[in-house]
RNA sequence: GGGAAGAUACCGAAGCGGUCAAACGGGGCAGACUGUAAAUCUGUUGGCUCAGCCUUCGUAGGUUCGAAUCCUGCUCUUCCCA
């Protein structure tokens, strides 16, 4: 993998650049739409593709490991394989999971023991194991295996927990490179920032991951519990010690405004379940600001969902989307999450050409404006 | 024509003398959702000058300190027999 830096913006941190993987290309900054089990919840990957314009999806270990199994992918030749998705994946550890499944799973030196939330069952997460099933999958990045802390965890527990995320990225590194690929084409290993809400933490952590020399970085432990203004402030004091020729990618966020600030703030990756799981929800975002397509107002509305929208599904009516997400048709929660997912892939593309030609600051200032608007 | 059961809020349906403006489900209205245990969850759903008051349980009367609950007439619905 590697990673041109083109243009640092000269008011603000914000970069763009361009990835390459062994499956193409991506422009950053970019968006990652969230494909757990191996699919972007109710869209197909030619409209992933053609209509969203997606350049790379997640997809979760955790998930697949427990349902359809690795050896199943193994067997397929691989998650691109499996699911048909020959642009670059990445896939998130399990260790959110160590965070939101916090009832069923207990922590220990060698690793997390779950129960899976499908059957019950007992399984180990271990660095190392969770390295192996990432080389099965076969995601072109994958992520460290981390514990990510709640936003009002206190500094000690803090410390010790990040103390214990350092120490299982030294057995990720290790068994990352006593391990080969399993198809064909180059896996890079992101190492995950911790340290919740304290700057000390974080900055014992970037310089921590910065002694591995990897493809990108992450920063992860942010938007679970703690204020924005943290949540800024966190990301500021990461990316100020992180590298400047490697991607940075910020973990779960965020909202369109999350994402502004973030990109403001020197980040290039940005993935969040917000745009499919709120579109279900009926909560669209749009350019104009936010729409909750159930309030009655839009029952009788036939003007497009957003008119300068750049995906086809954005000129269905707002009436139209409203009768299906109310009637509970599954096509209804498929136009949502398209909907927003191309808004997002748009709200980047935007923001990405605004740092070449030099206008980012003043934009996404006004785009903030905007985007925090209810209609 | 004879007999039986029943009529409860937007719909379905509990309640069977006081703690009932009335359980529960649906529908309606609104809110939440940030590395997806989520096509999920929460609140609310008679009116008002709103810690109180007013009007509601088919309808008209009655019994009672007190009735959605008991009695009588009427209207309607469903089922059974002819």
């Amino acid at each position: 993998m590697n990673f041109d830096l083109q243009t640092t913006a000269n008011n603000s941190r914000a970069r763009a650049g361009i990835i390459t993987t062994d499956h193409g290309k991506i422009e950053t900054p970019i968006f990652m739409p969230v494909g757990t089990a191996g699919s972007v919840k109710g869209i197909h990957t030619r409209d992933i593709e053609k209509d969203i314009k997606a350049q790379i999806i997640l997809g979760n270990t955790y998930h697949l490991y427990l349902r359809p199994g690795i050896d199943i992918i193994e067997a397929a030749g691989g998650l691109h394989k499996f699911n048909r998705w020959n642009r670059p994946i990445l896939t998130d550890s399990g260790g959110f999971q160590v965070f939101s499944l916090g009832d069923i799973r207990k922590l220990t030196e060698e690793g997390a023991r779950f129960q899976s939330h499908i059957d019950g069952s007992y399984h180990l997460f271990t660095p190392e194991n969770v390295m192996d099933i990432q080389r099965t999958i076969g995601a072109d990045i994958i992520m460290a295996f981390d514990e990510c802390t709640p936003g009002d965890a206190d500094f000690d527990y803090a410390k010790k927990s990040l103390e214990l995320t350092q120490r299982w990225l030294e057995r990720c590194f290790t068994q990352f490179n006593n391990t080969q690929p399993k198809y064909g084409y180059n896996q890079s290993l992101f190492p995950i920032v911790q340290g919740n809400t304290f700057s000390k933490l974080r900055q014992q952590a970037v310089a921590h991951v910065k002694t591995f020399n990897a493809d990108g970085y992450a920063i992860g432990g942010l938007s679970v519990g703690e204020t924005e203004e943290e949540m800024y402030e966190m990301t500021e004091v990461c990316t100020a010690d992180l590298p400047e020729n490697k991607p940075r990618y910020l973990m779960g966020v965020g909202t369109p405004v999350n994402i502004l600030e973030g990109i403001h703030r020197g980040i290039d990756m940005f993935d969040c379940v917000m745009p499919t799981r709120n579109g279900r929800n009926g909560m669209l975002f749009t350019s104009e600001g936010i729409i909750n397509i159930r309030n009655k107002k839009w029952a009788n509305d036939h003007a497009p969902i957003d008119e300068n929208g750049s995906s086809f599904v954005d000129q269905y009516s707002k009436a139209y989307l409203r009768h299906l997400i109310i009637s509970n048709e599954m096509l209804g929660a498929q136009i949502a999450s398209q909907h927003n997912l191309a808004f997002y892939l748009w709200l980047v593309k935007t923001a990405r050409e605004k740092i070449l030609n030099g206008e980012f600051l003043g934009w996404k200032n006004e785009m903030v404006i905007k985007l925090k608007e209810r209609l």
